[in-house]
DNA sequence: CTTGCACCATACGCAAGCGTACGGGTAATG
DNA sequence: CATTACCCGTACGCTTGCGTATGGTGCAAG
């Protein structure tokens, strides 16, 4: 009962459509099924049943269900660690690289963000952890920011927390209520006006007609998940 | 069958601490379980032993587990309404009105906070119905709050959202993330940097020194649940 | 060819929870 | 005292989902 293959010599060539369903396949649905009706929505026979197949092959792969929901959590973590480990790594001006947190509003698929979302309204021991290590990964990423753009200590954990406080209820409000937001034509303007008031030009800054007008690049993110 | 008794002549004095439950403490309870964990916690059997009772009471006063969904979340939002109400009828500067947002967020019991994350975050019909309107209800508190400080249209629009995203957010990090939160000696500290992010002195204002050191009056909104 | 393994189907027991049928008890009322 | 309405307990059937036991099939190696 192999219970996390991932590193396998993955047989040969799957290629028959076929039989010879993989762990990660179970952990992908599993992840849907989070994004789409939350985490007690994992079930066995139900995955099972969207997978056109049967229980007796997913305890073939898992030794139970709290083991392919480790999986599914774990595979969620790695994708947001390397996340915030590429916009960690992209450097670049403190100023860019907040703007990275909140292009991922306008970037990131609907799956992901109702992923964060289900896993932190969740209770299960291992989700809530998880999300709590990626939020506080986030928070460090956007406070070292605030450092580099001359805040106080005090400074910047206020406005590390007020920014993560806001993309938390941006995704929320994009998921239970679209239309409260601005429509695709005005959304950009929206997040330059977000982070007009998330990074004022009080805050080690020199002048007043930031940002821009354009936004950078919006790719280099496209690994969130 | 009474389905909805709330209004019922109150059969005299039940003083017995022993027998006849009244339907609103089944909505009570449901109320409690769904702060606890989630909406689909209302099951009638563990709310029945929570209550000293059988299956038997409960079906008596409710036709189903539906009809005791449909009581609570209903009751849950007449007491949001009457918050709002409240806080609109109150009137003052609009200033100190975009206060009493926030001012929840510092006074506001864990319940409260929690039933609005469990019920936003439902897939059930009638919560994430009565979840929009309540939240449309305080949007559009905001949204007249900057229109009176002298906002136009899109910027009122702009700042209502952003103000309640960041609501949103913040009691979500209060929940799932104390410890990413001001302590209580330095939240007032904090929700006075919210409040001048959010309605800076550009907006319709005339000093920068705003808000004064001291939040007023920190009543007025223990009816809020 | 047959042996073994990887992978899956089938069938079963078990528990939780919804809804129903029905019976019993208590208190007010005439 | 008898009746009636109100309130609740008990017992049953049904469904869903978890976990297990066991048998079956295809493929690759020997």
């Amino acid at each position: 009962m192999p219970e996390e293959p991932s590193l396998m010599p993955a047989p040969a060539s799957p290629q028959s459509p076929r039989h010879s369903l993989t762990a990660d396949a179970w952990a992908e649905a599993a992840l849907d099924a989070i994004a789409a009706n939350g985490i007690e929505a994992v079930a066995v026979e139900p995955l099972a049943r969207r997978l056109g197949v049967t229980k007796g092959s997913f305890y073939w792969h898992f030794s139970n269900r709290e083991a392919l929901l480790r999986a599914a959590i774990e595979h969620w973590e790695r994708l947001q660690t390397a996340a915030i480990a590429a916009a960690d790594a992209a450097g670049g001006e403190p100023r860019d690289r907040l703007l990275t947190l909140f292009r991922r509003l306008a970037n990131t698929d609907a799956r992901s963000e109702r992923l964060l979302l289900m896993l932190s309204n969740s209770d299960h021991p291992l989700a809530r952890e998880a999300e709590r290590r990626v939020s506080a990964r986030w928070r460090t990423y956007c406070h070292s920011c605030y450092r580099a753009l001359g805040c106080d200590e005090s400074e910047a954990v206020f406005r590390s927390t007020f920014a993560y406080s806001t993309f938390i209820g941006t995704i929320h409000l994009r998921r239970d209520e679209p239309e409260a937001l601005p429509d695709e034509q005005n959304f950009g303007n929206y997040l330059r006006f977000l982070i007009r008031s998330l990074v004022p030009p009080g805050c080690g800054s020199e002048g007043s007609d930031w940002p821009p007008g354009e936004l950078p690049h919006p790719a280099a993110i496209s690994s969130t998940d």
